[in-house]
RNA sequence: GGGGCUGUAGCUCAGUCGGUUAGAGUGCCGGUCUGUCACACCGGAGGUCGCGAGUUCGAGUCUCGUCAGCCCCGCCA
């Protein structure tokens, strides 16, 4: 390995392979940057000191070809040194020099000079053997071996034993849509790829693994975004006879030594908010607490100002909710104009706002408040209200948008680099245009205490559901689960399915559950994502080694592809549109 | 499904108001060079301006369509 000499090797023979990352060539002497995983080191070729063949090979290499020399390291000499390289104190005098393997000019460069671009990200995935040369890369998928490993080593310490559970399985009946595979023997039935071990892992449960984990890999054929790939990997963990607190506790600890490994500050225990509470104070529920900015509740507030919007939104049942940007009047016009488009991106059909200065308020908002009132609002000179009305459903996402946008653009003061967070007691059901949906799957033990509010006031049972927050990133979410089959019928009945459909789409979980099911509960955490931000990366993309494009393509294999008649006829399909390779090439 | 940004040499980019033979850096090819490290210097090759229509005497430049990549909304129990 190359990139770990030092001057302490000074004398050492050494036989080094690599790549050629860079070269010069001062005609008698010539030099090249030899680069492996461990890092780059210098290999110098000259008359005094290289056989005179592979003194004439050394003219005819070139970028990313593969070498082997042979050779002692060296001391470089007086001036001769490199501060800016790890390896700069010394240097390969090559004796002997064989080309392993000759390579094609390459089409994206490995190497960039300090202030080079990186290539088109689409060259980068086309030419994604090249790509993934570079240093970033590899420390990327460096660092997701390490945590990987970690976190079967925390789990396996903490008695968790890992089990594979099928790729080839059943289609959910709700969710993300399915990625299916047609099956050749049961023609016209299919499998489904997992979404997640969700109901794999309960029925380990009652089978008595109590506990569980694994580096599960996950498919949703749902459009991509630079957070979201239709296949990932999630660490899915499930045990028995557990509470909430026993989940929390494995989980904080296992993501602290994760961070650990990361070189990332994760100081246990970690803070807790309940669901309800983060929406309320921040409009989210995944807040990203770095920096200090509450929603404040303005309904009394402004109780007496006349202005249609609020009065009817009041009036209606709504809130009048807000932020209190303090110094926020500093604000351009521009710049706020700026927030409000960040609300109407959110769904809102606008943002109010008001402006205290000396002379009075100002804005949309401002022109109807008293100085009485503005004092209400807690609005001092110089300060800026940014105010959404109307129903929670409405101000919350709002305002949480608005809130991310206004800490960017007032640059607030971080009052820590790594906020983690557990937002707890999320509802069991969320209602969406009417109807109820479950509001993380179905499967959530709702708290004791909500139990009879099942039928008479779905929206309003808690569910004993959790989620991993760090810096606004949602990195886990998890459950105790209903181990009752009775109460799985009641919950899904409630979200509309009749006895039927149960038993045709969770006929095998709820007969699993009858069997003699142990309390339990587990949680899920988004692998990609935790390695995604410990490195930094703005795309999930960077810590996969061969993502998909935002049109779920894959450009260096070129998947997907279109199959021909032959296996089409195997699997007893027929395509109504689109293309068939009329081609000779087997499945 | 919708909105936005981008697309010019292998790569990164410039290209004025629509007007002569589309430029630069780097890479590539050839040459000089014994301490370079973004080596330096000399010379050379390299272009379907994403693709297709349209407007125009004339289109890299304007219009429409389309493809690809990226960002966002919808979607992601």
């Amino acid at each position: 390995m190359v990139g770990g000499l030092r001057a302490a090797d000074d004398g050492s023979e050494q036989a080094l392979a690599g790549w050629v990352h860079r070269r010069r060539n001062l005609g008698g002497l010539l030099f090249v940057d030899l680069r492996d995983r461990s890092g780059v080191v210098q290999v110098s070729f000259g008359p005094d000191w290289t056989e005179a063949g592979s003194l004439e090979l050394a003219q005819q290499i070139g970028h990313e070809d593969v070498i082997l020399v042979h050779g002692v390291v060296a001391a470089r000499p007086e001036g001769a040194r490199n501060e800016d390289m790890a390896t700069g104190e010394v240097e390969i005098r090559a004796r002997s020099l064989r080309i392993l393997s000759d390579a094609r000019t390459p089409e994206i460069p490995v190497y960039r000079a300090p202030e080079d671009e990186l290539p088109a990200e689409e060259l980068r995935l086309q030419h994604r053997v090249l790509d993934l040369r570079r240093r970033e890369l590899q420390q990327n998928l460096v660092l997701r071996h390490r945590l990987v490993l970690e976190t079967r080593n925390y789990m396996d310490r903490h008695g968790f034993i890992e089990i594979e559970t099928p790729i080839l399985t059943k289609a959910t009946p709700e969710g993300a849509r399915d990625y299916l595979v047609p099956s050749r023997v049961h023609k016209g039935e299919f499998y489904a790829l997992p979404q997640s071990p969700q109901i794999y892992k309960q029925i380990l449960m009652v089978s008595g693994f109590d506990r569980y984990f694994q580096i599960a890999r996950c498919f949703r054929d749902e459009d991509l975004r630079a957070d979201r790939q239709p296949e990932f990997t999630q660490i899915d963990v499930e045990a028995s006879f557990v509470e909430v607190e026993d989940i929390l506790g494995w989980m904080q600890g296992l993501v602290a030594s994760l961070a650990d490994v990361a070189g990332i500050d994760a100081p246990l225990p970690f803070p807790r908010m309940t669901w309800y509470e983060a929406m309320d104070r921040y409009g989210s529920d995944r807040p990203d607490l770095r920096f200090e900015l509450e929603i404040r509740d303005w309904t009394d507030a402004t109780a007496e100002v006349d202005f249609g919007i609020i009065r009817t939104q009041v009036a209606a049942g709504g809130r009048v909710r807000g932020l209190l940007l303090s110094d926020g009047a500093r604000l351009s016009r521009r710049q706020i104009e700026e927030l409000e488009g960040v609300a109407k991106a959110a769904g809102a059909p606008g943002l109010l706002w008001a402006k205290r200065a000396d002379d009075g308020t100002s804005g949309p908002l401002g022109k109807f408040l008293s100085p009485g009132q503005a004092d209400a609002m807690g609005l001092r000179v110089g300060d800026l209200a940014l105010v959404a009305a109307g129903s929670d459903t409405l101000t919350s996402p709002t305002l949480a948008a608005v809130r991310d946008a206004a800490a960017r653009v007032m640059e607030l003061p971080r009052v820590r680099e790594h906020a983690w967070l557990w937002v707890t007691d999320f509802p069991v059901f969320i209602e969406e245009d009417g109807v109820l949906a479950a509001g993380h799957h179905p499967f959530v033990m709702p708290h004791a205490d909500d139990l009879e509010l099942l039928e008479t006031d779905p929206a309003r049972v808690r569910g004993t559901a959790y989620d991993l927050v760090y810096n606004g990133t949602e990195f886990g979410s998890g459950s105790i689960r209903i181990h009752d089959p009775e109460l799985q019928r009641r919950v899904l009945r409630v979200l509309g399915l009749d006895d039927a459909e149960i038993d045709q789409k969770f006929g095998f979980l709820l007969a699993a559950l009858a069997a003699g099911a142990p309390p339990h509960g587990g949680i899920a955490l988004g692998m990609d994502r935790i390695v995604q931000r410990f490195t930094g990366s703005s795309s999930l993309r960077d810590v996969v080694a061969f993502p998909k494009t935002t049109a779920a393509r894959a450009l260096f294999e070129g998947a997907p592809t279109p199959v021909g008649p032959q296996e089409l006829e195997a699997l007893g399909l027929t395509l109504r549109t689109g293309k068939v390779n009329e081609g000779e090439q087997g499945a």
